[in-house]
DNA sequence: TTGGCATTTAACTATTATAGTAATCTCTTT
DNA sequence: AAAGAGATTACTATAATAGTTAAATGCCAA
């Protein structure tokens, strides 16, 4: 075994991965694509659904064979999500913003490729805690996305941007590395990133990024969004740059202490 | 290897034990606490909060090694819930019930010997799909308890009635196990269970056990509640016995096929 | 500062679990 | 009935883990 894995257990690993498998894209799969998508061999596919199974997380149907999350993979879902109420927080924050301005709310967090978003909050949107969509390909066209890079320090910036494939989603959508690094400084100076028609036609919106308290890293970042029909971009400025760089502040005072990697 | 567990990975187990030891109540461990917990040896234990901390499930904290789920963490379970969306149907039941009628409803499946509520919708209550509350040690005193025991066949109802306790939540909660067979009985008979202030003073509930809809076998229950003060028992049974158990039957039908264990 | 105690991490192998091949079984389709 | 795809089982060489022991680290009190 190398010696710096000495203490990582790869049959955990490759369970858990199956698991990650799943979403509401793919509710339902069957041994062959698992093992397929993971590159294992039928045995130790089958030996790690078998165990999923037995522990009554995943459930296999008797006839079709079809593999999907069972009741009991809710319920630790469920524990595992109210372990981390912290989080519940961050709601009553954006709670509390929306309800003085009325104005549409992102809260997202970065991982790894995807933004993670964790709460939202707009006009006809009452749900509460209503959880992460995660989206891939939207670092350089959110406000979100670019409040967060803008928050990352030059080396680590400049491995992200050489990563990224930059997806034209709109004609406005900055698609020039160089350009993008450029908007980005800018963001950085000023502490609070915008986009405007470059990820939707139409939507406007102003981001500023989340730091994790102890560390100092950016982790995240909220945005407001705004339709071009009631708001122009010098007045979201003008009315909205103070606020979202206060509220960024009040979140990052709420984030729980971020991970320690060895 | 004992050759029934010939396709099991132990080491899966463990780290998913892991994982379910995290909760509301406890949102923070500990190596210590989770060796002893499980039973495991400190290397054992390391190795596989290493492999959840590597793979970003687990966050530590660098200064009081602290343990909790981390965002990542709270992605997967989201991915998760989101691929058992077919649950959002019993949602849509639930609420049509509930406006149509204007009463309390409970959903809940059995897992073990947990009863996890699944959707519950209330006067005040206006949240959707807030998750599972796991409520052990409530099959005798709930309606949705009963109703669910009262589903069992003979065999198995004998077998889950001798590992229960019966605590007295109530002075009018069954304690004494003939008696409740008894009630149970009348249950399956009618196809609905009620509890009459043996939860909680005050609480009437009346419930009917939800079927797979392929095996036929009872998972669950769904119940109305109601306060003392507005019904009595008899105007219950008159008024919504028949719809309770309309209502059980509509969500068995938006059931996913059970598990199948080998 | 130092020493004591508790917790965490690392090194080290015997033991055990797993990977992967190949064989078998079970459906589905033709 | 035959062919084929997917799932399951048997079987071992190989790789991973358990558990012991030891070292490091952090914490607290003197």
């Amino acid at each position: 075994m190398s010696k710096g894995k000495y203490y990582f257990s790869k049959s955990l690993d490759k369970g858990l991965k199956i698991l990650a498998l799943f979403n509401k894209e793919a509710p339902v799969l069957n041994q062959s694509a698992i093992a397929r998508t993971l590159g294992l061999n039928m045995t130790s596919t089958y030996r790690y659904i078998n165990t999923l199974v037995e522990l009554g997380y995943l459930e296999k149907d008797a006839k079709t064979r079809e593999i999907r999350p069972s009741i009991l993979c809710l319920l630790l879902c469920t524990n595992l999500m109210r372990a981390t109420d912290h989080l519940r927080m961050i709601k009553d924050v954006v709670d509390r913003i929306h309800g003085e301005h009325n104005i549409s709310i992102d809260v997202a967090f970065a991982v790894e490729d995807t933004v993670a978003r964790f709460y939202h909050r707009d006009a006809e949107e009452t749900l509460t805690y209503r959880l992460p969509d995660a989206t891939k390909n939207c670092l350089h066209n959110t406000a979100l996305g670019k409040a967060y890079l803008s928050s990352l320090p030059d080396d680590l910036l400049a491995e992200k941007i050489d990563t990224l494939v930059l997806t034209a989603k709109t004609k406005k959508t900055i698609v020039d590395k160089e350009a993008l690094i450029k908007d980005l400084k800018e963001a950085k100076a000023r502490r609070y990133a915008m986009t405007e028609e470059e990820f939707l036609p139409g939507l406007i919106s102003i981001g500023a990024p989340l730091f994790d308290p102890i560390s100092g890293k950016g982790v995240g970042a909220v945005s407001f969004d705004f339709s071009v029909l009631q708001h122009s971009a010098e007045s979201i400025r003008a009315k909205y740059a103070d606020l979202v760089r206060e509220t960024a502040d009040s979140l990052s005072r709420l984030l729980p202490p971020q991970k320690q990697r060895r």
